[in-house]
DNA sequence: ACCTCGCCATGACAGGTGTCATGGCGAGGT
DNA sequence: ACCTCGCCATGACACCTGTCATGGCGAGGT
Protein backbone atom coordinates (compact mmCIF):
# COMPACT_ATOMS: atom_id res chain seq x y z
CA UNK A 1 0.00 0.00 0.00
CA UNK A 2 2.93 2.23 0.17
CA UNK A 3 3.29 3.07 -3.76
CA UNK A 4 4.02 6.48 -3.80
CA UNK A 5 1.92 7.89 -6.77
CA UNK A 6 5.06 7.35 -8.56
CA UNK A 7 3.69 3.78 -10.11
CA UNK A 8 2.52 3.77 -13.74
CA UNK A 9 -0.55 1.99 -14.24
CA UNK A 10 -1.03 -0.02 -16.99
CA UNK A 11 -3.75 -1.79 -18.97
CA UNK A 12 -2.67 -4.51 -21.45
CA UNK A 13 -5.09 -5.81 -24.57
CA UNK A 14 -4.02 -8.21 -26.44
CA UNK A 15 -5.87 -11.26 -28.07
CA UNK A 16 -3.04 -13.89 -27.82
CA UNK A 17 -2.81 -14.89 -24.35
CA UNK A 18 0.60 -15.53 -24.29
CA UNK A 19 1.83 -12.73 -25.52
CA UNK A 20 -0.55 -10.39 -23.33
CA UNK A 21 0.81 -12.62 -20.41
CA UNK A 22 4.25 -12.15 -21.34
CA UNK A 23 4.28 -8.76 -21.65
CA UNK A 24 2.53 -8.36 -18.52
CA UNK A 25 5.27 -10.37 -16.71
CA UNK A 26 8.27 -7.86 -18.97
CA UNK A 27 6.67 -4.52 -17.98
CA UNK A 28 5.97 -6.04 -14.52
CA UNK A 29 9.80 -6.21 -14.07
CA UNK A 30 9.82 -2.58 -13.43
CA UNK A 31 9.32 -1.14 -10.22
CA UNK A 32 7.57 2.09 -11.46
CA UNK A 33 5.46 -0.27 -13.65
CA UNK A 34 2.12 -1.82 -12.76
CA UNK A 35 0.03 -4.05 -14.80
CA UNK A 36 -3.42 -3.43 -13.29
CA UNK A 37 -5.58 -4.98 -15.99
CA UNK A 38 -5.23 -7.41 -18.92
CA UNK A 39 -8.44 -7.95 -21.51
CA UNK A 40 -8.49 -10.53 -24.50
CA UNK A 41 -10.90 -8.37 -26.50
CA UNK A 42 -11.16 -4.81 -28.02
CA UNK A 43 -14.76 -4.45 -26.86
CA UNK A 44 -13.66 -5.12 -23.10
CA UNK A 45 -10.99 -2.45 -23.54
CA UNK A 46 -13.63 0.71 -22.53
CA UNK A 47 -15.66 -0.94 -19.41
CA UNK A 48 -12.11 -2.42 -17.96
CA UNK A 49 -10.74 1.10 -18.25
CA UNK A 50 -13.60 3.04 -16.43
CA UNK A 51 -13.50 0.64 -13.85
CA UNK A 52 -9.79 0.33 -12.90
CA UNK A 53 -8.78 4.31 -14.35
CA UNK A 54 -5.12 2.89 -16.16
CA UNK A 55 -2.59 5.40 -16.29
CA UNK A 56 -1.81 3.76 -20.21
CA UNK A 57 -3.43 1.67 -22.14
CA UNK A 58 -1.09 -0.91 -24.21
CA UNK A 59 -3.27 -1.45 -27.49
CA UNK A 60 -2.92 -4.42 -30.16
CA UNK A 61 -4.53 -3.01 -33.43
CA UNK A 62 -6.13 -6.78 -34.19
CA UNK A 63 -8.18 -7.81 -31.64
CA UNK A 64 -11.68 -9.64 -32.05
CA UNK A 65 -14.71 -7.66 -31.44
CA UNK A 66 -13.47 -4.16 -31.70
CA UNK A 67 -9.65 -3.18 -32.94
CA UNK A 68 -7.73 -1.12 -31.40
CA UNK A 69 -7.92 1.68 -33.65
CA UNK A 70 -11.75 1.83 -32.56
CA UNK A 71 -10.65 0.94 -29.03
CA UNK A 72 -8.53 4.49 -28.73
CA UNK A 73 -10.87 6.29 -29.91
CA UNK A 74 -13.59 5.31 -27.98
CA UNK A 75 -11.42 5.28 -24.66
CA UNK A 76 -10.41 8.51 -25.40
CA UNK A 77 -13.69 9.87 -25.03
CA UNK A 78 -15.08 7.51 -21.93
CA UNK A 79 -11.21 8.10 -20.01
CA UNK A 80 -9.60 10.86 -21.17
CA UNK A 81 -7.16 10.74 -18.20
CA UNK A 82 -5.67 7.59 -20.27
CA UNK A 83 -3.21 8.20 -22.55
CA UNK A 84 -3.21 5.17 -25.79
CA UNK A 85 -0.11 3.32 -26.74
CA UNK A 86 -0.64 1.41 -29.98
CA UNK A 87 1.73 -2.27 -30.08
CA UNK A 88 1.38 -3.90 -33.40
CA UNK A 89 2.71 -6.39 -34.96
CA UNK A 90 2.75 -5.04 -38.82
CA UNK A 91 4.44 -1.46 -39.12
CA UNK A 92 1.93 -0.35 -41.81
CA UNK A 93 2.09 3.20 -42.76
CA UNK A 94 -2.23 3.45 -42.42
CA UNK A 95 -1.99 2.37 -39.19
CA UNK A 96 -0.20 4.85 -37.66
CA UNK A 97 -2.44 7.56 -39.07
CA UNK A 98 -5.46 6.12 -38.13
CA UNK A 99 -3.87 5.55 -34.71
CA UNK A 100 -3.04 9.08 -34.39
CA UNK A 101 -6.44 10.17 -35.59
CA UNK A 102 -7.82 7.65 -33.23
CA UNK A 103 -6.25 9.89 -30.27
CA UNK A 104 -3.01 7.80 -29.63
CA UNK A 105 -0.16 9.16 -27.35
CA UNK A 106 2.22 6.66 -28.93
CA UNK A 107 2.79 4.10 -31.67
CA UNK A 108 5.93 0.90 -31.38
CA UNK A 109 5.92 -2.33 -33.37
CA UNK A 110 6.71 -5.60 -31.68
CA UNK A 111 10.02 -5.91 -33.99
CA UNK A 112 10.88 -3.25 -31.33
CA UNK A 113 13.46 -3.92 -28.88
CA UNK A 114 11.83 -4.85 -25.18
CA UNK A 115 13.50 -1.60 -24.14
CA UNK A 116 11.88 0.45 -26.36
CA UNK A 117 8.38 -0.78 -24.95
CA UNK A 118 8.96 -0.06 -21.48
CA UNK A 119 10.35 3.04 -22.30
CA UNK A 120 7.07 4.26 -24.39
CA UNK A 121 5.00 3.54 -21.91
CA UNK A 122 7.16 5.98 -20.00
CA UNK A 123 7.22 9.15 -21.97
CA UNK A 124 3.42 8.37 -23.18
CA UNK A 125 2.70 8.59 -19.44
CA UNK A 126 4.73 11.83 -19.03
CA UNK A 127 3.02 13.40 -21.85
CA UNK A 128 5.61 12.34 -24.69
CA UNK A 129 4.39 11.10 -28.15
CA UNK A 130 5.94 8.00 -29.04
CA UNK A 131 6.26 7.47 -33.07
CA UNK A 132 9.23 5.17 -35.02
CA UNK A 133 10.66 8.22 -37.15
CA UNK A 134 11.27 5.61 -39.98
CA UNK A 135 7.41 4.27 -40.07
CA UNK A 136 6.55 8.25 -39.66
CA UNK A 137 8.44 8.96 -43.27
CA UNK A 138 6.84 6.38 -44.50
CA UNK A 139 3.54 7.18 -43.76
CA UNK A 140 3.72 10.64 -45.13
CA UNK A 141 5.25 9.27 -48.28
CA UNK A 142 2.52 6.57 -48.82
CA UNK A 143 -0.11 8.87 -47.42
CA UNK A 144 -3.74 8.39 -47.14
CA UNK A 145 -6.23 6.09 -48.15
CA UNK A 146 -6.91 7.40 -51.82
CA UNK A 147 -9.87 4.29 -51.55
CA UNK A 148 -13.84 5.65 -50.95
CA UNK A 149 -15.59 4.13 -48.57
CA UNK A 150 -17.72 2.00 -51.02
CA UNK A 151 -14.08 0.47 -52.59
CA UNK A 152 -13.22 -0.43 -49.30
CA UNK A 153 -15.85 -2.59 -48.72
CA UNK A 154 -16.21 -3.74 -51.97
CA UNK A 155 -12.15 -4.84 -51.25
CA UNK A 156 -12.91 -6.22 -48.28
CA UNK A 157 -15.41 -8.07 -49.15
CA UNK A 158 -13.63 -9.67 -52.56
CA UNK A 159 -10.84 -10.50 -50.09
CA UNK A 160 -11.75 -14.12 -49.32
CA UNK A 161 -11.36 -15.17 -52.80
CA UNK A 162 -14.96 -14.63 -53.75
CA UNK A 163 -16.51 -14.26 -57.15
CA UNK A 164 -17.73 -10.36 -58.66
CA UNK A 165 -21.40 -12.37 -58.20
CA UNK A 166 -20.53 -13.17 -54.61
CA UNK A 167 -19.77 -9.37 -53.35
CA UNK A 168 -23.02 -8.21 -55.05
CA UNK A 169 -25.20 -10.24 -53.24
CA UNK A 170 -23.45 -9.75 -50.31
CA UNK A 171 -23.51 -6.22 -50.60
CA UNK A 172 -26.99 -5.75 -52.66
CA UNK A 173 -25.04 -3.97 -55.44
CA UNK A 174 -25.34 -4.78 -59.22
CA UNK A 175 -22.01 -7.27 -60.45
CA UNK A 176 -21.30 -4.03 -62.59
CA UNK A 177 -21.44 -1.61 -60.17
CA UNK A 178 -18.67 -3.88 -58.03
CA UNK A 179 -16.34 -4.48 -61.27
CA UNK A 180 -16.42 -0.66 -61.76
CA UNK A 181 -15.54 -0.51 -57.86
CA UNK A 182 -12.90 -2.80 -58.09
CA UNK A 183 -11.67 -1.00 -60.90
CA UNK A 184 -11.32 1.96 -59.55
CA UNK A 185 -9.42 0.85 -56.57
CA UNK A 186 -6.82 -1.36 -58.82
CA UNK A 187 -6.41 1.54 -60.90
CA UNK A 188 -6.06 3.78 -57.34
CA UNK A 189 -3.41 1.30 -55.37
CA UNK A 190 -1.54 0.87 -59.08
CA UNK A 191 -2.19 -3.17 -59.13
CA UNK A 192 -3.03 -4.98 -62.15
CA UNK A 193 -5.40 -7.34 -60.61
CA UNK A 194 -8.38 -7.49 -57.92
CA UNK A 195 -6.02 -10.14 -55.68
CA UNK A 196 -3.13 -7.89 -56.01
CA UNK A 197 -5.13 -4.68 -55.22
CA UNK A 198 -6.33 -6.81 -51.84
CA UNK A 199 -2.96 -6.98 -51.04
CA UNK A 200 -1.15 -3.56 -51.61
CA UNK A 201 -4.21 -2.07 -49.68
CA UNK A 202 -3.46 -4.60 -46.95
CA UNK A 203 0.32 -3.98 -46.55
CA UNK A 204 -0.48 -0.46 -46.58
CA UNK A 205 -3.18 0.10 -43.74
CA UNK A 206 -6.29 0.99 -45.88
CA UNK A 207 -7.94 -2.34 -45.07
CA UNK B 1 26.71 -20.62 -9.37
CA UNK B 2 24.33 -22.87 -7.29
CA UNK B 3 21.38 -23.54 -9.49
CA UNK B 4 22.21 -27.49 -8.54
CA UNK B 5 20.95 -29.40 -12.10
CA UNK B 6 17.37 -28.72 -11.88
CA UNK B 7 16.97 -25.85 -14.10
CA UNK B 8 15.86 -25.72 -17.32
CA UNK B 9 17.95 -23.97 -19.66
CA UNK B 10 15.90 -22.70 -22.57
CA UNK B 11 16.31 -21.09 -25.83
CA UNK B 12 13.85 -19.09 -27.13
CA UNK B 13 13.63 -18.03 -31.59
CA UNK B 14 10.81 -15.77 -32.73
CA UNK B 15 11.31 -12.76 -34.97
CA UNK B 16 9.33 -10.21 -33.25
CA UNK B 17 12.31 -8.77 -30.40
CA UNK B 18 9.41 -7.87 -28.44
CA UNK B 19 7.65 -10.87 -28.04
CA UNK B 20 10.76 -12.83 -27.70
CA UNK B 21 11.93 -10.72 -24.58
CA UNK B 22 8.53 -10.53 -22.84
CA UNK B 23 8.39 -14.69 -23.04
CA UNK B 24 12.19 -14.05 -21.65
CA UNK B 25 10.56 -12.20 -18.84
CA UNK B 26 7.63 -14.86 -18.57
CA UNK B 27 9.57 -17.75 -18.54
CA UNK B 28 12.39 -15.92 -16.23
CA UNK B 29 9.91 -15.77 -13.51
CA UNK B 30 10.15 -19.37 -12.58
CA UNK B 31 12.53 -20.44 -10.37
CA UNK B 32 13.26 -23.66 -12.52
CA UNK B 33 13.93 -21.94 -15.67
CA UNK B 34 16.47 -20.14 -17.39
CA UNK B 35 16.71 -18.20 -20.81
CA UNK B 36 20.06 -18.79 -21.79
CA UNK B 37 19.81 -17.32 -25.52
CA UNK B 38 17.72 -15.38 -27.57
CA UNK B 39 17.71 -15.43 -31.67
CA UNK B 40 15.82 -14.26 -34.17
CA UNK B 41 15.93 -15.48 -37.42
CA UNK B 42 15.20 -19.49 -38.30
CA UNK B 43 19.58 -19.18 -39.27
CA UNK B 44 20.99 -18.51 -36.02
CA UNK B 45 18.72 -21.44 -34.17
CA UNK B 46 21.46 -23.99 -34.93
CA UNK B 47 24.31 -22.33 -34.49
CA UNK B 48 23.57 -20.41 -30.98
CA UNK B 49 22.01 -24.00 -29.67
CA UNK B 50 25.20 -25.93 -30.68
CA UNK B 51 26.76 -23.11 -28.41
CA UNK B 52 24.87 -22.92 -25.31
CA UNK B 53 23.49 -26.36 -25.41
CA UNK B 54 20.09 -25.58 -24.08
CA UNK B 55 17.82 -27.87 -23.01
CA UNK B 56 14.38 -26.81 -24.29
CA UNK B 57 14.47 -24.45 -27.70
CA UNK B 58 11.02 -22.73 -27.83
CA UNK B 59 10.52 -22.05 -31.93
CA UNK B 60 8.43 -19.69 -33.58
CA UNK B 61 7.17 -21.40 -36.99
CA UNK B 62 7.28 -17.75 -38.89
CA UNK B 63 10.60 -16.43 -39.17
CA UNK B 64 13.04 -14.54 -41.33
CA UNK B 65 15.67 -16.68 -43.21
CA UNK B 66 14.50 -20.10 -42.04
CA UNK B 67 11.27 -21.16 -40.70
CA UNK B 68 10.73 -22.55 -37.69
CA UNK B 69 9.65 -26.11 -39.00
CA UNK B 70 12.94 -26.31 -40.89
CA UNK B 71 15.36 -25.14 -38.28
CA UNK B 72 13.49 -28.25 -35.96
CA UNK B 73 14.40 -30.88 -38.47
CA UNK B 74 18.27 -29.55 -38.47
CA UNK B 75 18.80 -28.69 -34.36
CA UNK B 76 17.16 -32.66 -33.90
CA UNK B 77 20.40 -33.85 -36.01
CA UNK B 78 22.74 -31.41 -34.84
CA UNK B 79 21.96 -31.07 -31.14
CA UNK B 80 19.59 -34.54 -30.03
CA UNK B 81 19.93 -33.57 -26.53
CA UNK B 82 17.94 -30.11 -26.94
CA UNK B 83 14.39 -30.82 -26.67
CA UNK B 84 12.13 -28.68 -29.26
CA UNK B 85 9.09 -26.92 -28.56
CA UNK B 86 6.97 -24.67 -31.26
CA UNK B 87 5.46 -21.87 -30.04
CA UNK B 88 3.10 -20.35 -32.88
CA UNK B 89 0.60 -17.97 -33.96
CA UNK B 90 -2.03 -19.65 -36.41
CA UNK B 91 -3.34 -23.37 -34.70
CA UNK B 92 -2.76 -24.55 -38.01
CA UNK B 93 -3.62 -28.16 -38.80
CA UNK B 94 -0.68 -28.50 -40.97
CA UNK B 95 1.85 -27.03 -39.28
CA UNK B 96 1.22 -29.73 -36.29
CA UNK B 97 1.61 -32.50 -38.42
CA UNK B 98 5.05 -30.99 -40.11
CA UNK B 99 6.35 -29.97 -36.59
CA UNK B 100 5.54 -33.74 -35.29
CA UNK B 101 7.37 -34.89 -38.36
CA UNK B 102 10.46 -32.50 -37.84
CA UNK B 103 11.13 -34.20 -34.18
CA UNK B 104 9.65 -31.56 -32.41
CA UNK B 105 8.45 -32.49 -28.70
CA UNK B 106 5.33 -30.18 -27.93
CA UNK B 107 3.37 -27.67 -29.65
CA UNK B 108 1.60 -24.55 -28.34
CA UNK B 109 -0.32 -21.69 -29.68
CA UNK B 110 0.16 -18.09 -28.91
CA UNK B 111 -3.73 -17.97 -27.76
CA UNK B 112 -3.11 -20.74 -24.95
CA UNK B 113 -2.93 -18.99 -21.08
CA UNK B 114 0.74 -18.06 -19.99
CA UNK B 115 1.15 -21.09 -17.13
CA UNK B 116 0.63 -23.55 -20.29
CA UNK B 117 3.86 -22.47 -21.81
CA UNK B 118 5.75 -22.78 -18.76
CA UNK B 119 3.86 -26.43 -18.20
CA UNK B 120 4.80 -27.23 -22.16
CA UNK B 121 8.62 -26.36 -21.11
CA UNK B 122 8.87 -28.35 -18.05
CA UNK B 123 6.24 -31.71 -19.35
CA UNK B 124 8.85 -31.44 -22.62
CA UNK B 125 11.94 -31.31 -20.88
CA UNK B 126 11.22 -34.18 -18.94
CA UNK B 127 10.32 -36.08 -21.74
CA UNK B 128 6.56 -35.88 -22.47
CA UNK B 129 5.02 -34.50 -25.76
CA UNK B 130 3.02 -31.82 -25.42
CA UNK B 131 -0.38 -31.12 -27.87
CA UNK B 132 -3.64 -29.38 -27.96
CA UNK B 133 -6.10 -31.94 -28.16
CA UNK B 134 -8.55 -30.02 -30.11
CA UNK B 135 -5.94 -29.37 -32.56
CA UNK B 136 -4.61 -32.66 -33.20
CA UNK B 137 -8.30 -33.78 -33.82
CA UNK B 138 -8.56 -30.91 -36.43
CA UNK B 139 -5.02 -32.05 -37.60
CA UNK B 140 -6.36 -35.78 -37.86
CA UNK B 141 -9.71 -34.37 -39.56
CA UNK B 142 -8.34 -32.11 -42.16
CA UNK B 143 -5.36 -34.46 -42.75
CA UNK B 144 -2.03 -34.13 -44.93
CA UNK B 145 -2.46 -31.94 -47.96
CA UNK B 146 -3.09 -33.53 -50.80
CA UNK B 147 -1.58 -31.01 -53.14
CA UNK B 148 1.90 -31.98 -55.36
CA UNK B 149 4.81 -30.33 -54.75
CA UNK B 150 4.14 -28.65 -58.37
CA UNK B 151 0.56 -27.60 -57.27
CA UNK B 152 1.98 -25.88 -54.22
CA UNK B 153 4.62 -24.16 -55.94
CA UNK B 154 1.99 -22.49 -58.31
CA UNK B 155 -0.47 -21.71 -55.84
CA UNK B 156 2.31 -20.40 -54.01
CA UNK B 157 3.73 -17.72 -56.78
CA UNK B 158 -0.06 -16.70 -57.40
CA UNK B 159 -0.57 -16.19 -53.84
CA UNK B 160 0.52 -12.02 -54.47
CA UNK B 161 -2.32 -11.76 -57.21
CA UNK B 162 0.15 -11.89 -60.19
CA UNK B 163 -1.32 -13.25 -63.26
CA UNK B 164 -1.28 -16.84 -64.98
CA UNK B 165 0.88 -15.36 -67.32
CA UNK B 166 2.95 -14.03 -64.48
CA UNK B 167 3.13 -17.46 -62.46
CA UNK B 168 4.25 -18.81 -66.02
CA UNK B 169 7.10 -16.61 -66.72
CA UNK B 170 8.05 -17.14 -62.92
CA UNK B 171 7.74 -20.72 -62.46
CA UNK B 172 8.95 -21.33 -66.65
CA UNK B 173 5.54 -23.41 -67.23
CA UNK B 174 3.51 -23.05 -70.16
CA UNK B 175 0.37 -21.03 -69.19
CA UNK B 176 -1.49 -23.91 -70.10
CA UNK B 177 0.08 -26.05 -67.22
CA UNK B 178 -0.27 -23.51 -64.59
CA UNK B 179 -4.15 -22.97 -65.44
CA UNK B 180 -4.03 -27.21 -65.11
CA UNK B 181 -2.32 -27.16 -61.57
CA UNK B 182 -4.23 -24.05 -60.38
CA UNK B 183 -7.37 -26.29 -61.85
CA UNK B 184 -6.85 -29.23 -59.56
CA UNK B 185 -5.48 -27.05 -56.60
CA UNK B 186 -8.66 -25.70 -56.71
CA UNK B 187 -10.92 -28.68 -56.74
CA UNK B 188 -8.51 -30.49 -54.45
CA UNK B 189 -9.39 -27.68 -51.94
CA UNK B 190 -13.11 -27.39 -52.49
CA UNK B 191 -11.91 -23.64 -53.48
CA UNK B 192 -14.37 -21.88 -56.49
CA UNK B 193 -11.31 -19.52 -57.10
CA UNK B 194 -8.04 -19.33 -57.15
CA UNK B 195 -7.70 -16.79 -54.22
CA UNK B 196 -10.20 -19.09 -52.32
CA UNK B 197 -7.84 -21.77 -53.02
CA UNK B 198 -5.11 -19.91 -51.79
CA UNK B 199 -6.56 -18.54 -48.60
CA UNK B 200 -8.18 -22.54 -47.92
CA UNK B 201 -4.23 -23.87 -48.49
CA UNK B 202 -3.36 -21.07 -46.04
CA UNK B 203 -5.75 -21.41 -43.35
CA UNK B 204 -4.77 -25.29 -43.33
CA UNK B 205 -1.17 -25.13 -43.01
CA UNK B 206 -0.82 -26.54 -46.59
CA UNK B 207 1.27 -23.32 -47.89
C1' DA C 1 6.27 -55.79 -68.99
C1' DC C 2 2.46 -53.45 -67.06
C1' DC C 3 0.02 -49.95 -64.54
C1' DT C 4 -0.26 -45.93 -61.90
C1' DC C 5 0.84 -41.31 -60.93
C1' DG C 6 3.00 -36.86 -61.16
C1' DC C 7 4.36 -33.54 -64.48
C1' DC C 8 4.20 -30.84 -68.83
C1' DA C 9 1.89 -29.43 -72.83
C1' DT C 10 -1.77 -28.09 -76.47
C1' DG C 11 -6.23 -26.59 -78.00
C1' DA C 12 -10.91 -25.32 -77.41
C1' DC C 13 -14.82 -23.44 -74.98
C1' DA C 14 -17.97 -21.19 -71.52
C1' DG C 15 -17.98 -17.99 -68.30
C1' DG C 16 -15.74 -14.57 -65.32
C1' DT C 17 -13.02 -10.16 -65.18
C1' DG C 18 -11.25 -5.47 -66.06
C1' DT C 19 -12.06 -1.34 -68.75
C1' DC C 20 -14.62 2.29 -70.78
C1' DA C 21 -18.47 5.37 -72.16
C1' DT C 22 -22.54 7.07 -70.51
C1' DG C 23 -26.09 8.51 -67.42
C1' DG C 24 -28.79 9.62 -63.10
C1' DC C 25 -28.97 10.93 -58.11
C1' DG C 26 -27.71 13.42 -53.86
C1' DA C 27 -24.34 16.03 -50.71
C1' DG C 28 -21.19 19.67 -50.07
C1' DG C 29 -18.45 23.76 -51.54
C1' DT C 30 -17.82 28.41 -54.20
C1' DA D 1 -27.22 28.31 -59.34
C1' DC D 2 -23.13 25.91 -60.50
C1' DC D 3 -19.57 22.49 -60.14
C1' DT D 4 -17.38 18.67 -58.12
C1' DC D 5 -17.39 14.21 -56.25
C1' DG D 6 -18.97 9.87 -54.45
C1' DC D 7 -22.20 6.34 -55.50
C1' DC D 8 -25.09 3.30 -58.38
C1' DA D 9 -26.26 1.42 -62.69
C1' DT D 10 -26.24 -0.41 -67.72
C1' DG D 11 -24.16 -2.23 -71.81
C1' DA D 12 -20.41 -3.53 -74.67
C1' DC D 13 -15.85 -5.26 -75.61
C1' DA D 14 -11.23 -7.46 -75.15
C1' DC D 15 -9.01 -10.36 -72.32
C1' DC D 16 -8.20 -13.60 -68.59
C1' DT D 17 -9.65 -17.93 -66.18
C1' DG D 18 -11.25 -22.42 -65.05
C1' DT D 19 -12.43 -26.77 -67.14
C1' DC D 20 -12.00 -30.64 -70.07
C1' DA D 21 -10.12 -33.93 -73.53
C1' DT D 22 -6.05 -35.64 -75.11
C1' DG D 23 -1.33 -36.92 -75.36
C1' DG D 24 3.71 -37.67 -74.21
C1' DC D 25 7.46 -38.49 -70.78
C1' DG D 26 9.77 -40.52 -66.71
C1' DA D 27 9.72 -42.76 -61.88
C1' DG D 28 8.17 -46.27 -58.88
C1' DG D 29 5.39 -50.36 -57.65
C1' DT D 30 3.26 -55.18 -58.79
Amino acid sequence: MWERGAVIRVLIADDQALVRGAMAALLGLEVDIEVVAEVGTGTDVVPTARAVQPDVALLDVQMPGMDGLAAAAELRDAVPTCRVLICTTFGRPGYLSRAMAAGAAGFVVKDAPPEQLVEAVRRVHSGLRVVDPALAAESLASGASPLTDRELEVLRTARDGGTVADVAKVLHLSEGTVRNHLSSAIGKTGARTRAEAVRLAETRGWL
